[in-house]
Order: structure tokens, then sequence, then C-alpha cells
DNA sequence: GATCCGTGGGG
DNA sequence: TCCCCAAGGAT
């Protein structure tokens, strides 16, 4: 069996020479610990979500919003609006909810135990572990996607996942200690990040290649096991572009709950396999196209609608690029679309 | 436990 | 082109 203590030391030894340089993580001899309000916002944004993705978002909303209070007094549009092309807009919902529980409850300060960041919205197993251990040093067990590969691969675990989690988290479980634990847990994710890819993994530069019974099998790549997914159903509909004599163009709030929920978006029909076409007002409506875009559980496409009009009804009116910049990536694909034959 | 919830990059 | 999937959480 891999040698726990072992692997500890030699993956804590290859982090000191490893760390990858990200925009939240204190540099190398910062004095003090990293500040919890960026530990947070910096997990929350990293939820199924890649490092170049989320780090312009982290510098925008670090420089807009330094301290939690500032981001529990923003505006919700304002939020959501600039959360706008990252995707899972639930998490902006719930981060300004855990802002606001955090600087109306706790005095502005986060909670430093598991137990009390868990109980905070949009906060769950992973990212109340990750702000534990990486901002308080609380020994916690952190893990996530990358943690999960690590172990299936070091154990050559054979149950696929996701019914392994309860026993990967367990296998974490063991490496965890009281010595350097906010350090342990990056240490595994950047390893899982950098080495033990999901593809093509670089056995020859890990640390822990000696101890892992994955490498021994032949088959490294192999683990973790997985059961195949259901496929992904297609859907069509319309998205109506309204345009007032200024180029104003009107959008509406989504309701909170569902997909894009809370964003602001063009208005639209149903998504289904047999959408109706109808447009939420008279006028001489043409087609501007379709474009295709893929959610994590539908592929879609919208069918683009373009219309003069007087600006009015229940919409906001926003300029074309203040629009585009505050709507989800499958409208502003449709409000692009909208723009090329010329409508403006 | 199963389902819903985005996006963009890489193989 | 298509498929995979990335520092998950809520219901």
């Amino acid at each position: 069996m891999p040698d726990v203590s072992l692997i500890r030391s030699e993956l804590l030894a290859w982090y000191d020479r490893h760390a990858r340089s990200l925009a939240w993580r204190a540099p190398p001899g910062a004095e003090g610990r990293t500040e919890p309000y960026r530990v947070w916002l910096s997990e929350v944004m990293l939820q199924q979500t890649t490092t170049p993705h989320a780090t312009p978002y982290f510098q925008s909303f670090t420089a807009r919003w330094p301290t939690v209070s500032d981001l529990a007094a923003a505006e919700d549009g304002e939020v959501m609006a600039a959360w706008a092309g990252l995707g899972y807009y639930a998490r902006a919902r719930n981060l300004l909810a855990c802002a606001r529980a955090v600087a109306g409850e706790h005095g502005g300060v986060f909670p430093d135990t598991e137990a009390d960041l868990l109980a905070l919205p949009g906060v769950g197993a992973y990212t109340a572990a990750a702000v534990a251990a990486i901002a308080f040093d609380r020994a916690a067990n952190v893990v996530d996607g990358n943690v999960e590969r690590v172990m299936a691969r070091l154990f050559a675990v054979e149950t696929p996942v996701p019914p392994a989690r309860p026993e990967l988290k367990r296998l974490a479980g063991l490496f965890v200690t009281d010595e350097r634990p906010g350090d342990w847990a990056q240490a595994l994710m950047d390893l899982g990040a950098t080495v033990c890819r999901p593809k093509s993994p670089l056995c020859g530069q890990c640390p822990a290649a000696g101890q892992c019974l994955g490498l021994a099998s032949g088959a490294p790549e192999r683990f973790p096991v997985k059961l195949k997914k259901a496929e992904r159903p297609h859907r069509r509909g319309f998205a109506f572009v309204m345009i007032d004599p200024d180029g104003q163009v009107a959008l509406e709030r989504r309701p909170d709950k569902g997909l894009l929920g809370g964003m602001l978006g063009l208005p639209t029909s149903d998504w289904s396999a047999s959408p109706d076409a109808t447009p939420p007002v008279d006028g001489d409506w043409r087609e501007a196209g379709a474009v295709e875009h893929v959610f994590t559980h539908f592929s879609l496409t919208l069918t683009v609608r373009t219309a003069r009009v007087k600006a009015g009804g229940d919409y906001q009116w926003l300029g074309l690029e203040a629009a585009r910049a505050a709507l989800p990536t499958v409208f502003a694909k449709a409000l692009d679309r909208a723009g090329e034959p010329a409508l403006i």
C-alpha cells in the first residue's frame, strides 16, 4: 500500500518548488495568511471553472470590491453583470447573499471554522474545507475533482465515480494532519492540475510516482473509472431583439430560480422541441439567423428575430455595448447575430 | 442519490 | 467535429 507519510513529505517538498503563481495566492514569503475574503472569492469562482477563465473575474472583483463589506454593499444587478460570462449564475446570487451574511451577522469577519463556513450560502463541503485550510490553517479534508483523481490513481480505485466519492474522500482524509494543512490542500490540487492531469498524466514528474498503485498498474490515466453519462438533449427556441430608435435593446430580468437565474436576458420563447414563435409585441419582425449554444444538460438552437420598436413596456433598455457586457454568453451570441444583418 | 445549473479550451 | 471536463452547490 502507498506510504501516506512518505507521500505527504514528498508532495509538500514538491509544492515548495513548484507551487503555481496564482492571482489569489500570497506571493512566496508574504507576511501573514491569505485574506479569507480573497480565498473564499477565488474558491467560489473556481467551482467547476478553469483557472484562466476565473482569473480576470477575480482581478476585477477585488479591484472593484476590495473587502467583503464592499461587496455586501453592492447592488444585485451590478454583481450579476460583473459575473456575466462566468457561468453557473447561482454562484453570483449566493456570493452576494454570503457577503451580506458575513457583513451583517459576523461583523464583516469570515468565520474561521469549517462548520460555521458551511452554514454560509453557496459554501458547500469543498469550499468550507478549502477556506478553513487555506485561510485559517485548519486541518480540513479538502476534496475536489483533482483530489479525487489523485486518490483514485494512488490507490487504483476500481469503483467508478460518482459511487466511489465517499471512499475517495476517506482516502484523502488519511493524509490530513495539523502540519501545513493549507499548503497540503493546495499541493494536492496543484499536483492534480499540472502533473496528475485527467489526460496524459506526467508520471515522470510526480513526487508520488514510487507509491502510486495506478502507475504500477500500467495505466494510471484509466483512473478514476467513470460511469457513462446520459445523452444531452437538443432544444430549439426564439430570441427577440427589440431595438428602439436610439439603439437601445430591450432586456428583462430573469427569475432567480432556473436557467440563467437572476441575469438579464433577451425576451425569448420557451425552449423545447417545438417552441412557440409568437413575439412579445407586434411589429415588423425579421429573421437574423440562429446561434448554437451548449449548456450543461442540453444544447440549443436559438433563432434570432429582430424588430424596430419604441422603448417602453416592462423592459430594461440598454445600449448595445452595455447590454452585451451584462448578458450571459448565449444572449451575447444572439445579440451579435442580430447586429450582423445591418439592422443597426 | 439524481438532477439542475454555464462556459471555453483542449485532445 | 465532438467529447471531455474544471478548485461544486442546492434542491
